[in-house]
RNA sequence: GGGCCGUUAGCUCAGCUGGUAGAGCACCUGCCUUUUAAGCAGGGAGUCGCUGGUUCGACCCCAGCACGGCCCA
């Protein structure tokens, strides 16, 4: 035994050596299939006495004597061996008395039902395809250490059902998207990750270095302003499905790598979102869960349209009052007396989002759009008719979580250099994630971009809401962890 | 960044008031040609996260550290 190898997998390389003894390669480069297990049970009717071929993983092995059973998954499900010495030879059962449960194998013989009922394959002739030198995770517990299932996802995959279904789930929210906007004329693109200048939303880039430009690049933040550049270009509907990269602190909703939907349609307003938005968000429950009701924590949620609309004002008041409206220091008061922790000077608009974040955000259960932001804090959205120092801008928060942001563009690039140069202000003035002028986006701007409608919507949150998990890491394949340091 | 909790066999978990560690699954040996959490009999398996400290003696008490979880900022 080597330093640190455990009994289990010790005799697990045993097995491997005494197969090559034999003379089987345990790695042979072809296998063959010609039914996934699902097939095999589905329509067992018409494929009984028939004889297939299969392949997967063992997950369980029964054996008795010159007998014995094992249970194989593949892509498709589970189908049951049925493995008897008399039928398969002397030769083979030596081979079959070495597989290990965890082993990948391929088997050949006739579909049959055993007595219990269990559909099953009756060996002729069996496989080694992979042999697997480490142990399973226990059969029916799982692997349910969380820090392993995140660390290990290929065996969490293999043990947890549930995870397995998390992903697929994910995959299919994600092609049900693209369906959604394909049927509504959008066109999918790919934007630049590496980008000279970061912006479109508020955040602390991720910095790296090109050697040979020698410059430095950022990893996007958000896709916004070069996918507007498109809508400029005439691309009137674009959508781009892709991950940002916030260095900010992780926690149950916030990895530092997510995905985002991003979709720009010309001639439309944010009214227009919230329609997209709703459409595709009970779409996606319809066609993946079969019903608009999502369960959430203790509580169930109707996705059906339309969704609750309250603006920023109304939802201000009733956190606030009134009265704490009429100026910076009044809203600080009334934050203060709230609870929140508020440093001496805040502006009203950062302010402002502080207590939407605090007092507001985590009560919209139900879906809801909350609208009309302040301009201080929306430096790429267009005012509102009735208010310059407000934009048509909205949030959506589903089960408390700020699932996505969208805005009606703005449009206008002389105004469009005035934010920037406000936000310009703003980070030399200290605030790290201010945004930074964009000459070659105004550039664009400046040869006229449409009336257009812009949404980005997190889909590792979306993810969550739609398959019930509380934190971000369980919808992310392999999220971002802290190296594991063994002593 | 702060508070609380966790880390014991490959996995899931027990472990009392400090006296050198247990179960189930998995694994090994034997029996078993329709089992499916197969069964029966027997067996092996541990750096108790890491480093220090207290103590005659530490999985257990104390301190620091690492990783993770939950909550707060």
């Amino acid at each position: 035994m080597e330093k640190g190898e455990s009994a289990l997998v010790a005799e697990m390389r045993d097995n491997l050596a005494r197969m090559r003894e034999l003379g089987v390669e345990p790695y042979p480069r072809r296998s063959e299939r010609t039914h996934v297990s699902s097939e095999i049970v589905e329509a067992f009717d018409t494929l009984e006495g028939t004889e297939v071929a299969v392949a997967g993983r063992l997950m369980s092995v029964r054996g008795h004597g010159k007998a014995g059973f094992a249970d194989l998954v593949d892509g498709g499900g589970k189908v049951q061996l049925y493995v008897r010495k008399d039928e398969v030879g002397e030769e083979q059962y030596e081979l079959w008395k070495l597989v290990d449960v965890g082993d990948i194998v391929g088997a050949r013989g006739e579909v049959m039902k055993t007595k219990t009922g269990e559909v099953s394959v009756k060996v002729k002739s069996v496989a080694v395809l992979a042999k697997a030198l480490k142990p399973l995770p226990e059969k029916w517990h799982g692997l349910k250490d969380k820090e392993l299932r995140y660390r290990h996802r290929s065996l969490d995959l293999i043990a947890n059902d549930d995870s397995r279904r998390v992903f697929l789930l994910r995959s299919r929210m994600l092609r049900v998207s693209r369906e959604f906007l394909w049927e509504r004329g959008f066109v999918e693109v790919e934007t630049p990750i590496l980008q000279p200048n970061y912006g479109g939303a508020f955040a602390r880039p991720f910095t790296t270095h090109h050697h040979s430009l020698g410059m430095d690049l950022y990893l996007r933040i958000a896709d916004e302003l070069y996918l507007k550049r498109l809508i400029v270009g005439g691309i009137e509907r674009v959508f781009e499905i892709g991950k940002d990269f916030r260095n900010e602190g992780m926690d149950r909703t916030h990895s530092p790598e997510f995905s985002q939907l991003e979709l720009y349609q010309a001639y439309a307003d944010y009214h227009d979102m919230m329609e997209i938005t709703e459409s595709l968000v009970a779409r996606l429950a319809v066609e993946l869960l079969g019903t608009t009701k999502v369960t959430w924590g203790d509580r169930e949620i109707d996705l059906s349209p339309p969704w609750r609309r309250l603006t920023v004002r109304d939802a201000l008041v009733e956190a606030v009052g009134e009265e704490a409206l009429g100026s910076a220091a009044a809203l600080a008061a009334a934050a203060k007396a709230k609870g929140l922790d508020v440093e001496a000077p805040v502006e009203f608009g950062p302010l402002a989002e502080d207590v939407l974040s605090t007092l507001v955000e985590p009560k919209l259960v139900e879906p809801t759009f909350l609208i009309d932001y302040p301009k201080a804090i929306s430096p790429l959205a267009k005012e509102t008719p009735e208010d310059p120092e407000t934009v048509e801008r909205f949030e959506f928060f589903i089960g408390g979580l700020e699932l996505g942001n969208s805005f009606t563009e703005l449009n206008d690039p002389d105004e469009q250099r005035r934010r920037f140069e406000l936000q310009e202000a703003q980070r030399e003035g200290g605030d790290a994630e201010a945004q930074g002028m964009d000459e070659d986006f105004v550039f664009a701007l400046e040869h006229g971009m449409p009336p257009t409608g812009g949404l980005g919507i997190g889909l590792d949150r979306l993810a969550m809401l739609l398959t019930g998990a509380p934190n971000i890491r369980d919808v992310i394949l392999f999220p971002p962890m802290r190296p594991d340091r063994q002593a």
